[in-house]
RNA sequence: GACCCCAUCGUCUAGUCAGGUCCAGGACAUCAGGUUUUCAUCCUGAAGACAGGGGUUCGAAUCCCCUUGGGGUCGCCA
């Protein structure tokens, strides 16, 4: 190849689909995709199932979801909405079988790989005893010196085999990482691994050689758990005389406490309480299936619908992990874009809020940290805060709508149009997400019965001290808002306020938040004034006098 | 355990490659004041780090070595 001949930038990213796409994953995307789109290349999407037990097709749509959510598009890869299709395909390895024959069959019949018919446990066992001897395990080669007579009649015996890649000699291998600079594995530390499993497909080390070979991969962007795992890479494509793409190895997100952050952790958390608890029958319907399949192994995950259910009839909370998760929670995408960025990449400067474009402009390898990061929630939620903040009463208004639709229907049904958009414009200045409002507006959708007054130190504050007290200017209020014929903010602000003026002298807050405690049962709401609008004059009218028959009540408990 | 990677405030980082302008800058969190009709915001200020030890050098956060600490890998998972 001509040195200075341009390369056209070509990157993948090539998750398996166990699950649901989480942040890890997500950065390792971003990074191909903006590496790609800075200089004109492609971006490919390709699904790595070769493990049949794990992967499953939900899975990998709920992949493409994701990657769509947070805007990152592939060129080539699964066709979803108007992303991906491609020459090079299939981009699904279950369906590239035969190519991986094809190499298989080379090696084989070139001497550089061959059949071994030891089983797992056999292999399990010896694992075992090498450790336990403190010796490190390396395939013994046994496979190696069966001779021909002896392989023909385990094959036709149809007995299970694998194929391994024969290491070729004892060359030190040495990896130019664009974030490590080089690397060098001594093949002391590998053995013959295998490329094919018992099941006809191959492992990965295999499949992603042969498909970034065949997919003309430029620059292969992975996370620092490959490292290690590349030396073999480069070994099978030596021995298939295919071109060595750039590395890039990123370094690992971390959970707060230090471990890796991982796809793994929801079922860690249910399997910590589960032990904890010492639950032994499955104590949800939704799991009783797979119960004892779960238990048997760690390497067995309920997929994400089950351990939801499971989490919350054991009442606990889930890590969040899962670009999903945020979702929910109501993160802005393109919060979740920027702050994972910034997770291990920094454009110098001071610079920290940016976009997806800035991104693109910006992004190089040499900026990469190379030491891990841990994921810190609270800054996370402060960029979303400042995004929300950012945003015009209008978009906001729509995106509140949209996650409401998503996950608080009951909203949509119980407010009218017009409510619910004043609800919404209420509730945006003290957005943090898009859905933290929607817990402290319930009281809007509940009916009258079901507002408890909360016998909280604040509630009691507001309501029984002070002279006048705050059932006293509920009590003296009432009268004056009924009377209120055209219920608009105008109408009740100057009402509220006319009243305030002469019976608090002028200090809103004595009145505003017995009202704000009448309506909602707590002390805390948007706007008193959009809140009274929204709500509508009888509930108002109703509720004040609901909060005045627990006058009794609240006062005696109020020495307590 | 072996091998590989990493090391600046509690956290994310700027500064390191081209040593002096750094008694180390920003952001989040924390603390103290202030604004505000609640919660949330917002404003002002404070505290807070070059892991340790050796070198090299006139001079080291920056270069080298060792120690320590953290992480990753060691699967018919990816």
């Amino acid at each position: 190849m001509n040195a200075s001949a341009p390369t056209t930038v070509r990157t993948r990213f090539a998750p398996s689909p166990s699950g649901h796409l989480h942040v890890g994953g997500a950065r390792t995307a971003l990074y191909c995709w903006a590496y790609a789109k800075a200089r004109g290349g492609s971006f490919i999407l390709r699904i790595e199932d070769t493990d049949q037990k794990r992967s499953s097709h939900a899975a990998s749509l709920g992949f493409l979801e994701d990657l769509r959510w947070l805007g990152i598009d592939w060129d080539e890869g699964p066709e979803f909405e108007d992303c991906g299709g491609g020459e090079f395909g299939p981009y699904f390895c279950s369906k590239r079988l035969d190519i991986y024959h094809s190499y298989i069959d080379k090696l084989l019949s070139e001497g550089k790989a061959y059949r071994a018919f030891e089983t797992p446990e056999e292999l399990q066992k010896a694992r075992k005893e090498a450790r336990a001897n403190k010796q490190n395990y390396r395939y013994d080669r046994a496979a190696l010196n069966l001779d021909q007579a002896t392989i023909d009649k385990y094959l036709a015996q149809g007995k299970p085999n694998v194929v391994r890649f024969k290491l070729p000699n004892d060359q030190p291998v040495t990896i130019e990482d664009k974030v490590r600079g080089s690397v060098t594995v001594d093949p002391q530390e590998l053995d013959d691994f295998v490329i094919l499993k018992a099941d006809g497909f191959p492992t990965y080390h295999f499949a992603v050689v042969v498909d970034d070979e065949l997919m003309n991969i430029s620059d292969v962007i992975r996370g620092q758990e490959h490292l290690n795992n590349t030396a073999k890479h480069v070994l099978i494509q030596d021995a298939l005389s295919f071109k060595h793409p750039n590395f890039a190895h990123i370094s690992l997100i971390f959970n707060p406490d230090g471990s890796k952050m991982s796809k793994r952790d929801k079922d860690k958390a249910l399997r910590k309480v589960v032990k904890e608890r010492n639950i032994i029958d499955s104590p949800c319907d939704v799991v009783n299936e797979d119960w004892s399949w779960w238990l048997e192994s760690k390497d067995h995950q309920l997929d994400i619908e089950k351990a939801t259910a499971l989490a919350e009839t054991l009442d606990v909370a889930l890590p969040e992990i899962n670009v999903d998760d945020f979702r929910r929670a109501g993160y802005l995408p393109e919060v979740l874009i920027n702050y994972l960025a910034l997770l291990g990449w920094s454009p110098g400067n001071d610079v920290e809020k940016f976009d997806r474009e800035f991104l693109v402009e910006n992004f190089s390898f040499d900026r990469v940290i190379k030491s891990p990061a841990k994921f810190d929630r609270d800054k996370l939620l402060a960029f979303n805060l400042d995004a929300i903040q950012a945003l015009s009463t209008d978009e906001f208004v729509k995106l509140w709508r949209d996650h409401c639709n998503c996950y608080h229907k009951e909203f949509m049904d119980k407010l009218s149009d017009e409510q619910f958009e004043m609800l919404a414009a209420a509730n945006h200045p003290r957005a943090k997400t898009l859905d933290d409002t929607f817990k402290s507006s319930y009281f809007f959708i509940a009916n009258d019965d079901e507002i408890v007054y909360e016998k909280t130190k604040a509630v009691r504050k507001a309501l029984c001290n002070g002279e006048p007290s705050g059932f006293e200017h509920l009590t003296a209020l009432e009268p004056l808002l009924s009377q209120i014929n055209d219920w608009d903010i105008q109408n009740i602000k100057s009402v509220v306020e006319e009243y305030a003026g002469q019976n608090a002298a002028g200090k809103l807050g004595k009145v505003a938040q017995p009202l704000r405690i009448a309506v909602s049962g707590g002390p805390v709401s948007p706007a008193i004034f959009e809140t009274l609008t929204i709500l509508g004059r009888d509930t108002v009218i109703n509720r004040i006098k609901l909060c005045l028959k627990v006058q009794s009540d609240m006062l005696s408990n109020s020495n307590a």
